[in-house]
DNA sequence: ACGACGGCCCTCG
DNA sequence: ACGAGGGCCGTCG
């Protein structure tokens, strides 16, 4: 593993329980936009490491995008932790949303 | 709603 | 060592 994949690794595992996140901000966060598909990439990769909250990252269209186990998976996890979705799209979507620059 | 393409870092040949 | 291809995306047509 790179230090740029853990770079992300680290972002995700602050995403507390409960919240999410989107692809697109960790990629702003570390640079650029473009960065979006090497961080899905970096996640479908590394999903063993069950320490990363992978299922709280999410898409900027509010669907929840994809998962290494399947989408249901993703969408089970996540409804555990209060998020509402409805047809693939996370209904309080605004709400839910975590910010790193809180930190 | 759908398809194309962008410019990322990594892996594999 | 180098170049092509790939991927849990986003934007624009």
């Amino acid at each position: 593993m790179t230090l740029f994949e853990q770079k992300i690794l680290d972002l995700v595992r602050k995403i507390p329980q409960g919240k999410i996140t989107t692809y697109e901000k960790i990629a702003l966060k570390l640079g650029n936009k473009y960065l979006v598909r090497f961080i899905g990439n970096c996640l479908a990769k590394n999903l063993h490491l069950i320490t990363i909250p992978c299922h709280r990252v999410v898409r900027k269209d509010q669907k929840v995008g994809n998962y290494a186990l399947g989408v249901a998976k993703k969408i089970n996890l996540l409804q555990n932790e209060g998020i509402i979705i409805k047809r693939g799209k996370i209904v309080n979507f605004n709400k839910v949303l975590y910010d790193f620059n809180l930190n």
